[in-house]
This record gives C-alpha cells, sequence and structure tokens, in this order.
RNA sequence: GCCUUGGUGGCGGAAUUGGUAGACGCGCUGGAUUCAAAAUCCAGUGAUUGCAAGAUCGUGUGGGUUCGAUUCCCACUCAAGGUACCA
C-alpha cells in the first residue's frame, strides 16, 4: 500500500475536528501546561511557508506534553482589527468586517490543513464585539485607577478624591504628570468638577492630553514610536512629522521600574530582555537645579539678581570670614538655640550664621527656606533695616521667624514647639518658580559637576526665547529656524556636524559660583531628560567636541589624566578639582554631590526611564471604539454594564473633510442613557431628547490601537466563552499563566512591553493571579525566501540602429564570464590599441565601474518557475509578462541558470512559497518535518523548496516500516524485538526527549531519520518497536502517526497514548571503539572492552602493531587514558 | 558608537562536562533497475597530494591555556538583528 498522504490528513484532521480531540478543559488531575503562539493578524494574502514555523514548534511541544500526561491548553485566535482590512475598506468600500472575515477563514482551511492541534472551542478574535467588550472595560479599569508609589501598585482612583478632600495632595505619593501642584483640602473642595477633573488627568493610568505626537499625514493617524522606522512609518514607508493634538495616554511609565524588575523572573531570550531593557532606558544620577542670571544683567552691568541660594558669589569670601567669626562666638541666646537644632535633632538640617545674598542669618533651614533669627534689644533703626531685609529674603521664598534672646533662653521648649510648628506647616514651592529662572538638567555623572564649563538647551527648550539677550536674539532664532527645518531623520543621519549657539545668557553654578555660558545646540533632544544638559567636555565626549569647536573653556577634573585630545568617560578616573570630592573616586562622588544637592535644595538623585507614556488614540475606524463620551469638554466613561459598545456603520473609512476620524462620518454616535438605560444615537435624537436625568453626548472618535487587543488575549484564551467577566477566576486561578510563548522577536518593544504592562495593571487590581504571563518565551527565527534572478542584457549607448530594443537574457554563468572577460580588457587597457581603448570609452560598464551588474540587470523571477537546479523554466517565463515574450534567451548547455540570493520573503520580490502547494504535493506531516529539519527554531533560515525531498523519502520508508507484508500491506510481527533494535528505538527515544526539552526540533528528525534508517537495514518489523515508534514520532508527524496507530489496532488517538519511557539497559555497551591518537591527532581506532582498567587498556594499545608503527621505534612520554572515551599517545 | 547573536564542506546544518570535526538531509558523481523517464535502491563525496596504504592541511584571523580546543581565555575581524547625539 502506497503512502497517500492527502487522504490520511483529510482522514485525521475530520477526525480531530469531530471528537474535538484536542479540546481542554478548565480542571484536570494532569498538572496544566498552557502552550501559546502569537495570534496573527489575517492578511489578505494568507499564509506563506515562513508563518507556520513557530506554530509547528509549539504544537509539538503542545502534543509532545500530551503524550507526557499534561492537561494542554493550546489556542489560537486572530489579531483582527488593523490597517491592511481598512486600507482595503477605503480603496474598495468594502466593510472591513468582512474582508477580516474572509481572510480568516482562509487563515482557517491553512492552519487546519497542517493538522494543529489547537483547541479551536477557545478561538479570540479581537475584532469580535464579545472580545473587545472587555478590552474596553480594561480600558476604564485603568481609567479609574492611578498609581500609588507608596503601595507600588496601582489604587483606586477614588482613594485619592478621598484623600484630597481630607488633606489636599501634599502628601500624596503617586507617578503623575511633572507639572502637579500642591493643593490643600479646602481649595480640593472649592474646585469645580472641571478642575477636579483636570487634575485627576494627571493621575489617572489612563488620560487625556495634549501631546505632541507621530503624526503621519498620509495614513492620517497617529503612530506609536515602535510603528515608525527610520523617520519614517513602519507600514508603507510615509514621512512622519510632530504634531500636537488631544489625545489619550496610557502611564506605562509608572510601571517602568517593575517592567524592568520582572524581566529578571521570566525566561525569555536574552537579546529580547536586552531590547526591552534599552526600551525601558533607566539610568541613574541626579537632577539638578542651575540659576539663570536674568539677562539684562548677565552682559555684566550692575549685579546679580536672583542667584545662587546661598552667598552672592561677589562678596561671598568677605562675609564667610565674617560668618566664621560668628560662629566661633556665639550668643547666649544664640549657642542655647544652636544645641537644640543641630545635627538634625528636629530631623531636617539646620545652618547657622549661613550666608544667603548679602545677608547672614542666624539659623536656616534650606529644604523648607525657614530662617530663624535671635535678635538682642531692638533699637528702632534695626526694626527698620530688619524689615527691609526680612522682605528681602521672602522674596526670595523665605520664611523667618524672630526670636528675642530672652524668649530663648527663658523658655527653650515653647521656642522650639514653634520651630516644629513651622516646619510642620510650611510648604516649599520648588525652586525657581517665583525666583526666577532655573534651568533643570539631568545627569547621570554629578560628580561632574565641577566640570561644568557651559550648558546646552535642545533648540524647542522652553526657556530659550526667554533668556536669550537682545544681542543674541537674532542668531538664536536663525539657529532654531535652521534645525526645525530638518526632520528628525536628517538630525539621525548627521551626527557628526556639530552646530550651536550662544543665548548670550549665563548660569550660576550651584557649587562654586561660576558663570556658565547657556548655548542651544541640536544634539540636545527635547525629548529625553529635561531638554538640557550639563555640559562637561572633559567628561563626555559630545560636550568635549562642542566646546573644542566653539572654543569653549574645557576644565579637567580627573586626577592625572589627559585631555588633549578625548574626553574622559571612564568612570574609575579619581575626581580632582572639585572642592569636597576632590580626591573621591566616582562612585563615592556622585553619592556626596547628591547628599549635598539635596541638603542645599537645588537637586536630588533621580532615576530617569527613556520610557514615555504610550500614547492611545488612533484615527482609525477599524479597532475598538473607546467607550468614552463627552459632556462639557470631559471626557466620560460609559457605565460597564453598557459594554460593548460596538463600531457604528460608517460611508466612508477616510477621516472626514474638516480632519476628524472616520468615525467623524458616523451618523448615530450619541450616548444617551436615561434611567439605567443606555443607547447610541444621532445626534438629532440627543439633542431632542428631554435634558432632564440625562446622561451622554458625543461619542469618542478615536479608536484603540492595534496592541491593545493583544495585550490581554492570553487570559481570554482560559475562558474564552465567559459573557459574565473577562475571564473568570476559576479559569484564572487554574491556567494562571503561559508556560511556553513562541512568537517573532519583532514584539519586543510592541506587544511585549505591552502586555506586560496590562498585565501588571490588572494583577495590581486583583484581576489575574500573576504579574508576569509568560514564564517562557522563545524567539522563533524568519523564514527567509530564496529569490531568483535572470538577467537582462542591458544596451549600451552604441546602438543607434532605431530599432525596437530586443529583449536578451544571458543565463548566469555566462554573465559572470562576460563581465570578467571585459574586467580583464580593461585592466589591460594600457596594451591595447587606440581603436579598442575608443570602443570601450562609449561603453557605460566604465562609466561605472563599481556596479558589476552594469552590463545586465538582475529581474526578480517567480520561484516557482525555477527548478532544484536553478534552471529557469522559459516558457513559462516568457507566458508571465507580456514584455518578456518576444524575449531571446542565451543558454549555457542548453539551460537557462538564474541566480540566487536569500531575502524576506515577499510578494513583490516573487520568492513567496506556499503552504499549501507544499501540502498538495508533499503532505503536511512531511511540511512539518521540514519545517523543524531546516535548522534551529531560533535562527533565521532561509527557505530552499528542494531539500524537502529528503525529508518526503524518510516519510515513504518509514510507512514502508509498518508495511512489510505481501504487496506492500501492513503487516507488523509480534515477535520479540532483538537487542539491536531495541537499542535503535531507545535512543531515538532519549534523543527526542532531550530535543523537545531543549527546542532543538531540527535535531530530533535527523535522529528519526537515523531510526527509519537503522531499522529498515535491520528489516524491523515488530510491533514492541514499531507501536512506540509511532508516538515518538506522533507531535512532529501527527497524521500519519494517527493512522499507523488505528493499524496497530488502537481505537482512541494516538494523542491519549503515553510517551514510551527510555530504558538506559538496552543501551549499554560491553565495548568500545577507542580512537588512539598521537599527540592530539587519531590515527586509528581498537576496539577494547569497557571492562577494562586504565592500565590494561594503555597495555592493549602500546602492544598494537600501527601503535609501534606510529611510535617508530620511540619511547612515548606520557600515555593519557581516558575511559570510555579516548586514548591519547604522547611522545 | 553601544548592546546582542553568530562565523564549521558546494548548500541547510550536527558535534554532552574540552576527547574520533563534518551526524542527518540537499546537491553532485558513478552504478543498478527501466525501451525511456519518474520513483526506488547501492556506492562515493572537506581540501591538497599519492597507483595505493597513507601523509599534510582544515571549524573567520592572530595568539594563549592543555596530553588534546569548533568548545575555555585574550586581541582582532566580518555578518545579522536591536538601539542611538539618552546627557
Amino acid at each position: 500500500m502506497k503512502y497517500n498522504f492527502n487522504e490520511i490528513e483529510a482522514k485525521w484532521q475530520k477526525y480531530w475536528a469531530e471528537n474535538q480531540t484536542f479540546k481542554a478543559e478548565n480542571k484536570s488531575d494532569k498538572p496544566k501546561f498552557y502552550v501559546l503562539d502569537m495570534f496573527p493578524y489575517p492578511s489578505g494574502a494568507g499564509l506563506h511557508v515562513g508563518h507556520p514555523l513557530g506554530y509547528i514548534a509549539s504544537d509539538i511541544y503542545a502534543r509532545y506534553k500530551r503524550h507526557k500526561g499534561f492537561n494542554v491548553l493550546h489556542p489560537m485566535g486572530y489579531d483582527s482589527f488593523g490597517l491592511p482590512a481598512e486600507q482595503y475598506a477605503i480603496q474598495t468600500g468594502q466593510h472591513p468586517a468582512k474582508t477580516t472575515n474572509e481572510n480568516i477563514k482562509t487563515y482557517r482551511r491553512q492552519l487546519d490543513q497542517i493538522g494543529f492541534s489547537f483547541d479551536w472551542s477557545r478561538e479570540v478574535r479581537t475584532s469580535s464585539s464579545d472580545y473587545y467588550k472587555w478590552t474596553q472595560w480594561i480600558f476604564i479599569q485603568l481609567f479609574e485607577s492611578y498609581y500609588c508609589n507608596d503601595a507600588n501598585q496601582a489604587r483606586p482612583i477614588k482613594e485619592l478624591t478621598e484623600v484630597f478632600s481630607i488633606e489636599g495632595n501634599k502628601n500624596i505619593n503617586a507617578v503623575a504628570d511633572d507639572d502637579i501642584e500642591f493643593f490643600t483640602a479646602e481649595e480640593w473642595n472649592n474646585y469645580s468638577n472641571e478642575i477636579q477633573q483636570g487634575i485627576l488627568a494627571k493621575y489617572r493610568l489612563t488620560f487625556l492630553s495634549e501631546t505632541e505626537v507621530n503624526w503621519c499625514p498620509d495614513l492620517g493617524t497617529v503612530l506609536a514610536n515602535d510603528e515608525i522606522v527610520n523617520g519614517v512609518s513602519e507600514r508603507g514607508g510615509h514621512p512622519v512629522v510632530r504634531k500636537k493634538m488631544k489625545q489619550w495616554s496610557m502611564r506605562i511609565t509608572a510601571y517602568a521600574q517593575r517592567l524592568l524588575d520582572g524581566l529578571e523572573t521570566i525566561d525569555w531570550p536574552q537579546p529580547l530582555k536586552d531590547s526591552q531593557i534599552n526600551w525601558i532606558g533607566r539610568s541613574e544620577g541626579a537632577m539638578v537645579g542651575f540659576k539663570v542670571l536674568s539677562p539684562a544683567l548677565s552682559k555684566g552691568k550692575g549685579v546679580r539678581d536672583a542667584g545662587y541660594l546661598t552667598g552672592n558669589p561677589e562678596i561671598a569670601s568677605v562675609l564667610l570670614e565674617k560668618a566664621k567669626e560668628m560662629r566661633a562666638n556665639p550668643t547666649l541666646a544664640e549657642s542655647t538655640l544652636w544645641q537644640q537644632l543641630k545635627s538634625k535633632k528636629l530631623d531636617i538640617k539646620f545652618r547657622q550664621q549661613h550666608l544667603i545674598e548679602e545677608f547672614i542669618v542666624d539659623f536656616v533651614c534650606l529644604k523648607k527656606k525657614l530662617i530663624i533669627e535671635v535678635d538682642g534689644k531692638i533699637h528702632e533703626s534695626q526694626i527698620e533695616k530688619d524689615e527691609q531685609r526680612t522682605k528681602k529674603l521672602e522674596n526670595k521664598g523665605y520664611k523667618v521667624v524672630r526670636f528675642t534672646n530672652e524668649e530663648v533662653i527663658e523658655d527653650i521648649d515653647a521656642v522650639i514647639f514653634k520651630i516644629k510648628n513651622e516646619l510642620k506647616n510650611r510648604e516649599v514651592l520648588p525652586l525657581g518658580k517665583d525666583l526666577g529662572w532655573e534651568i533643570k538638567v539631568f545627569t547621570t555623572r554629578p560628580d561632574t559637576i565641577f566640570g561644568v564649563s557651559f550648558m546646552t538647551l535642545a533648540p524647542e527648550h522652553e526657556l530659550v526665547s526667554e533668556i536669550t539677550t537682545e544681542e543674541y536674539k537674532k542668531d538664536i532664532e536663525k539657529y532654531i529656524d535652521v534645525t526645525s527645518k530638518r526632520s528628525e531623520r536628517d538630525r539621525m543621519a548627521d551626527v557628526k556636524t556639530i552646530s550651536g549657539q550662544f543665548t548670550g545668557a549665563y548660569a550660576i553654578h550651584p557649587f562654586n559660583g561660576n558663570k556658565i555660558p547657556i548655548w542651544i545646540g541640536d544634539y540636545v533632544l527635547a525629548s529625553y531628560g529635561t531638554g538640557a544638559v550639563m555640559a562637561v567636555p572633559c567628561g563626555d565626549q559630545r560636550d568635549y567636541d562642542f566646546a573644542k569647536h566653539f572654543g569653549i573653556e574645557i576644565l579637567n577634573i580627573f586626577q592625572d589624566t589627559d585631555i588633549s585630545e578625548y574626553a574622559c568617560e571612564d568612570k574609575s578616573a579619581i575626581i580632582a578639582n572639585s572642592d569636597f570630592i576632590t580626591g573621591m573616586p566616582a562612585k563615592k562622588a556622585i553619592k556626596r554631590i547628591i547628599y549635598e544637592l539635596e541638603q542645599k535644595g537645588i537637586g536630588e538623585g533621580k532615576i530617569n526611564y527613556r520610557l514615555r507614556d504610550a500614547v492611545f488614540s488612533r484615527q482609525r475606524y477599524w479597532g475598538e471604539p473607546f467607550p468614552v463620551y463627552y459632556k462639557d469638554g470631559l471626557p466620560q466613561m460609559i457605565d460597564v454594564k453598557h459594554l460593548p459598545i460596538e463600531l457604528p456603520e460608517v460611508e466612508k473609512y477616510l477621516p472626514t473633510e474638516d480632519g476628524k476620524p472616520p468615525l467623524g462620518n458616523a451618523k448615530i454616535w450619541h450616548w444617551l442613557e436615561k434611567d439605567g438605560i443606555g443607547k447610541i444615537v444621532s445626534k438629532e435624537e440627543f439633542e431632542n431628547s428631554s435634558s432632564s436625568g440625562r446622561l451622554g453626548g458625543a461619542l469618542e472618535l478615536n479608536t484603540m490601537p492595534g496592541w491593545a487587543g493583544s495585550s490581554w488575549y492570553f487570559n481570554r484564551y482560559m475562558d474564552a466563552q465567559n459573557a459574565e467577566n473577562f475571564a473568570g477566576d476559576n479559569a484564572l486561578n487554574y491556567w494562571r499563566d503561559v508556560d511556553l510563548y513562541i512568537g517573532g522577536s519583532e514584539h519586543a518593544t510592541g506587544h511585549l512591553l505591552y502586555s506586560r504592562f496590562w498585565q501588571k495593571f490588572l494583577f495590581d487590581k486583583g484581576l489575574v493571579p500573576v504579574d508576569e504571563y509568560a514564564k517562557k518565551l522563545i524567539n522563533q527565527g524568519m523564514i527567509l525566501g530564496t529569490s531568483a534572478f535572470a538577467y537582462r542584457w542591458e544596451f549600451e549607448n552604441g546602438d543607434t540602429s532605431g530599432k525596437p530594443k530586443k529583449t536578451i537574457f544571458v543565463s548566469k554563468d555566462l554573465m559572470e564570464k562576460i563581465i570578467e572577460e571585459r574586467k580583464a580588457v580593461e585592466n589591460s587597457k594600457h596594451n591595447l590599441d587606440n581603436d579598442t581603448i575608443d570602443m570601450l570609452a562609449t561603453s557605460e560598464r566604465i562609466s561605472d565601474p563599481k556596479n558589476k551588474w552594469s552590463h545586465f540587470t538582475p529581474i526578480h523571477v517567480d520561484v516557482s518557475f525555477v527548478n532544484a537546479s536553478n534552471e529557469l523554466d522559459v516558457e513559462a517565463f516568457k507566458n508571465w509578462r507580456p514584455e518578456y515574450k518576444n524575449a531571446q534567451f542565451v543558454l549555457e548547455d542548453g539551460k537557462y541558470i538564474v541566480g540566487r540570493e536569500v531575502e524576506k520573503m515577499s510578494k513583490s520580490k516573487y520568492n513567496v512559497v506556499n503552504p499549501d502547494d507544499i501540502c498538495a504535493d508533499f503532505g503536511a506531516d512531511t511540511l512539518r518535518l521540514y519545517e523543524m529539519f531546516l535548522g534551529p527554531l531560533e535562527q533565521a533560515k532561509p527557505w530552499n523548496t528542494a531539500g524537502i525531498t529528503g525529508v518526503y523519502g524518510f516519510m515513504k520508508r518509514l510507512w514502508k516500516l509498518y508495511h512489510s507484508g505481501e504487496d506492500a500491506t501492513f503487516y507488523v510481527s509480534e515477535e520479540e524485538a532483538i537487542k539491536e533494535e531495541l537499542k535503535t528505538l531507545h535512543k531515538t527515544i532519549k534523543k527526542v526527549d532531550e530535543d523537545i526539552t531543549s527546542f532543538s526540533f531540527n535535531t530530533s528528525v535527523s535522529s528519526f531519520m537515523i531510526a527509519v534508517n537503522e531499522l529498515t537495514a535491520q528489516k524491523c518489523n515488530k510491533r514492541s518497536i514499531l507501536e512506540p515508534l509511532a508516538v515518538i514520532i506522533s507531535p512532529y508527524a501527527p497524521h500519519i502517526a494517527e493512522e499507523l496507530w488505528s493499524k496497530l489496532g488502537n481505537n482512541e488517538s494516538i494523542s491519549t497514548a503515553e510517551f514510551p519511557v527510555f530504558n538506559e539497559e538496552y543501551l549499554i555497551e560491553s565495548t568500545k571503539t577507542y580512537p588512539i591518537s598521537f599527540n592530539g591527532k587519531m590515527r586509528f581506532t581498537m576496539e577494547l572492552s569497557l571492562d577494562l582498567s586504565k592500565e590494561e587498556i594503555e597495555k592493549a594499545v602500546l602492544a598494537h602493531e600501527k601503535t609501534q608503527q606510529h611510535l617508530a621505534g620511540r619511547t612515548p612520554k606520557k600515555v593519557i587514558v581516558v575511559p570510555g572515551k579516548i586514548v591519547n599517545i604522547v611522545g
């Protein structure tokens, strides 16, 4: 009987479907195992051979786990919202739902045909309202939550409003927008709803905000950072510009640290983890404020205004002397009070006789900006002076509290009580808010602060226009104009050019009071950190280059370090010339500087992340609608009981003429709710309804991005039919998480980051049992196409005949030969006569020597016209395109040979291989086996259909093993197996077991081949061998395995069979063929008993005649014997 | 630039803790079968050299450790992927 794969495969696919063989139960005595594939976007093109690679691997694993006694969940679904369906709808007017459904049908047919063991009863589609109902629900949960830093988790927003109404927000430690201002309970309670909502939006985990977004005019939508490649859209390569828009955002930044920490707990590929780490971009350092000298004064006229916190640098030295003196000779009252204040006795640092501007104050707490003055007997004249002084200090944001000597001496407790109270009630506004300008910078090297010799702001920095002096205004404007015209792309491509412009303004160094020129430069990015840097030329190469270019001073603050050529970015260098940190290594200096900054209240240790909040709005039709309507311009969540909010019908899928998203075309898109009954109505109906007790308004016009639905689908599979919950508790607690997740690495910073974020959020809310949803992840490599090329001869200038040009294709080797000959002619040009040189001079080839194809243009040829020996089916090619109809072909040996190149599989490269064809020609089992046989799962590899015959031949030999009866009918013998046969079987069991556990499926395919080759040679037809063989092969080639299994007399599916157990006994050998090597080189082998001792082996080997031959009379210096491995003779 | 992964025959790729480099398959060569082809089966196939037995070289390059290195260490180089004036 012939191996009729078509019949067998159809039969078993039908059987599995009818018997629901792979349906998983949410309850079992067996241990659970969840194998997940990244669900596909059902594109119109269908599957090509690259798509199923990961599915085959996961299917093998899932089937293997079933054999091993696990309750396996192996689901599949569709990520069915997305751009292509919408683009297609725009072009054809077809509803995206329709084309999506058709595409899904194709996908399903193709998937079924490969024989996957999916539990289709759990299928999910992100575009189905049963599913996106819960996507909307999760969105609402995010809206109703904020991130509490103290609890380090998401908490209900209700908690916030409760606290606000009792004590304002001063004690709230939550992740929020940067521009949060403090307010009291009273203020909060008096705010209008609008203001309250505005404030809450700064805390919510999803919030509406005016953000600068990547706007793609050609696609009419906003794109996420990871949807942009090299400054153009990933899809279609359209230009992208920055634009401000009101958008929903997700506060993923709240989870930055946990997303980072979580990576350590999961078994994911290192490169993938690295790109997430990179993307999150944590850097530790400090935030430092630099005060700006006011422009009017920084030109050198007059005195400095708002300056540095402590002393005015110009008179500081004089004052410091005086302060010292005063510290040494305190009055009784002063020393009494100091005893109570010093050493953080009140839990906060006070300084005595401290310089503030031109004053010396008695005591000051810099953090709270509280000054304590102790006065002697007050004279009239003093009062006026003191008042002036107080006023001035208060202008700087200080509060001055005065005590008399008597008060201090007589009742120190009362004084301390009063001070404590002052401290408690004092709220210090962030520095610089009302004190003139301050430039905040983030630096990872605060230890190099004494090396700062200039500052650079991004041209877009908000302070640029404020601080620029008259003198430099024109230059600055010109510079900004020039840089804004350069696209992001230009700026990125051109990193070598140094450009910048001085603003005319200066900042003051927070420690030494030096004047620091402020520049702007486009090497500083507005979007990272604070958009400003403190430039340390000696410690940062970019700053160094900038300083050199503009002749700015370069200070050296490293001990014994030469910085005449390059900056020193080495953290091990010892700090020098840096006041109190001189002599310290970087690590220590950083700590000290941060401490000082915090003491002075001018900076703090800070962890900065590159990760930005994720924009969540898309101006598309084919996506999840938001469960949101607007009332008085404020977004309102629709009560969850009304979900889903289904996509409305529109006439056109394009944006509206006034630039609104496609949903702006919907006629019926207003929310109307009354007495708890809600519906979507037209604008007219809404406006005509009575407004009493009415809720509602215009619905949100944006839709959710592609990653919304894919961020939680793995949880839905656990309980896909649940109508009450996104998944039931029992199911969630039973399946918990994915044990094995297989998918492409291209999702590293998109789906795989967002889904982790949502999972952590759901975990915080107690909705899922684990905060990392996939324990192990494997990236399957891409299968590349092998493109084929025909080489078209290009006519040269000399062709003046005027006749229509002929199309001539030259076979590959001939073409190469021609090129080589021409090269040879050229290279020996000096030996040629004038006529030949003239002829060559007119040829194109010479004018373009770089391009070796300049005579020939490679044309992509459909790979289906080419056979395994790279021979082109000329007739098929001629009929392919009208322009090739009359083409001529220059052949070699009567054949046209094409060139080959490995490229990404793509329609436009005509190198796509369809799995349907493979299944029809060789069968699904062969396809599965071959895809695994190609190479390691995680590696990218080219597809070459030619090799499939080897696997197909193997399948036929496997079939034959079971069909050793007359006329090749099915026959197995019940005889007992002999040792050799058992050995073959058991070493295969062992190998396959190990291979599956380590995901090296390619090597198990070879061990199957070896096993079948050996058993064929042994003429083995024994049941005791062939039955277990069918089981171990069944995860890979399930159809043939089922067929053989049933022929062996089993009534149940082979998937219920137990995986055979490896028995060491059958592999035990009594002898070993020892390689005998001389000086490490193997010369011959010798069969010896494994029972022999080292000495006996050595003796036997030395006695061998070949040994004597090789030694040629010499005595070996040393003989290394590793029993069971090798013998090496040295000498 | 940085991070990651990798470099083995004509090709895809094997090779436990360092222990016979090139498993398995493709391709190629020769043979059997056939009127012929397909299919199938058998033999050979890293390079150089030799009639042969054999010898020499050989895992990107150069060095090192070792009785012995594709495997470990150092330096370099090339390729692929990620990322980027990230302060």
